[in-house]
DNA sequence: ACCGGAAAATTTGTAATACAAATTTGTTGA
DNA sequence: TCAACAAATTTGTATTACAAATTTTCCGGT
């Protein structure tokens, strides 16, 4: 009745410990499997089980003569249960979708529950894209996922923060898309920018219906961009 | 530059298919690893990581000497990732603030693009419930999923048919609080199914602006009988 | 001293075999 | 018929071995 857990599990458990704790952090090289077998003193096949575990969940990777490594947070099984090609315009038309279903409504509820220091995150994200405009566009993305994540988090909604955060990866793809660098990039880049000031602006005076409006526009001149770019890419 | 895949991940994904496409439904006992490293030519090893994958995913359980078997639907990894007590109030809230932003706007998409097929999908739910209103209330439960489940699918949106997947146990308690069995249950239940018709009806006429108003009065219908549950819930 | 590339060492992936442990099936005896 | 025991099945773990890919080392040439 007691006994009835796998060697395996236990290793994957007290292994899932050890990364979760932050004994190993993303990046790291993980013990070989045969280290691994003399540390706990099971066989390397209990091991390679653990580690299977492991893998499967996505928290680790594994390169024949390389070694295991822990991953980076990389939470979007979505793209795994979905058999979604990853550059594929379907795929990216129907993310997009959802995108303008949920951010608009994100907003609104921001707007009516944002705390001071959730605006002031905002503010911070904004400012720092202004001041550094002269950046590489690497920079525009992981600014402009910030200004999105701050306004989910503002939701307070737990649902909807899971799901943005399951969505976050595909996400990028499609702003990698809108925010491709060509000739217009620059103004590009500053109508975004100004569309993220006046989402802001709303939430800061807590007018959720100002918000959603601002962020439907913002999805709109997203959108344009995107189908744009779209049109060129099929064919 | 070919041959990176493994294995193993060949194994897993050709057992995920069959899976998937039916062949092996919840429940079934999959072969022994010894007849399906037989059956694909290799070792037991290799089997064995496949099935961990799946096991991992949680899509099978294996037992010690009895052997491995397809489990039910169980998807739902958002109750674990977020920490969701499952009959707690502000859990509910938060759920159903999702409903009422998404479903709606499902409806709107259910309208321009269903089949006929799915149409009539819809409708025979509708019929069901209606012939077998005398059925017990489980019977609504499912039906009443069922007929959401349909619209849902109706969209065409892999994205939106995913996360209302996830959602889907999470639902069932907001319905089942809706549901809840008392002295207007017979009179809720007509309404319910009353409004389910008139979304579906906007649905066939292929008006989604209409299917749309239909839902969110659906939801703000359900919305009352749920807050007039919870006050008498919370202390 | 530096660079390229081959050789060696390391490390994961797969295989074959064996046995342990748990479950299922079959059989026997009362 | 049923219960207990035995046998067969089947997954879990261990050991050994080798293949395949990567990383490291080292050596020769410029």
């Amino acid at each position: 009745m007691s006994k009835k857990e796998k060697i395996s599990q236990i290793i994957s458990r007290e292994l899932l410990q050890l990364i979760e704790s932050g004994h190993y952090l993303p990046g790291d090289k993980l013990p070989t499997e045969m280290e691994l077998s003399k540390q706990f003193g099971v066989s390397r096949i209990s091991v390679r089980e653990a580690l299977s575990v492991l893998r499967a969940s996505g928290l680790i990777t594994s390169r024949q003569g390389g070694g295991s490594y822990i991953e980076e947070n990389t939470q979007s099984q979505i793209l795994r249960s979905i058999h979604m090609k990853s550059d594929d315009v379907e795929s990216i038309r129907h993310l997009f979708e959802m995108r303008k279903i949920l951010e608009p409504e994100a907003a609104y509820l921001a707007a009516t529950r944002r705390t001071t220091e959730q605006l002031s995150s905002m503010k911070h994200v904004l400012d720092k894209l202004e001041y550094g405009s002269l950046n590489a566009e690497q920079n525009h993305y992981t600014n402009d996922i910030a200004f999105h994540r701050a306004v989910i988090l503002a939701t307070h909604n737990p649902v909807m923060i899971h799901m943005m955060e399951n969505l976050a990866d595909l996400y990028e793809r499609t702003l990698k898309v809108t925010l491709e660098p060509n000739k217009e990039l620059k103004q590009k880049r500053e109508s975004v920018y100004q569309e993220h000031c006046r989402i802001y602006e709303a939430i800061e005076l807590e007018e959720p219906e100002l918000a959603k409006v601002q962020s439907t526009i913002h999805l709109r001149n997203a959108e344009k961009k995107l189908s744009l770019f779209l049109q060129n890419y099929e064919i």
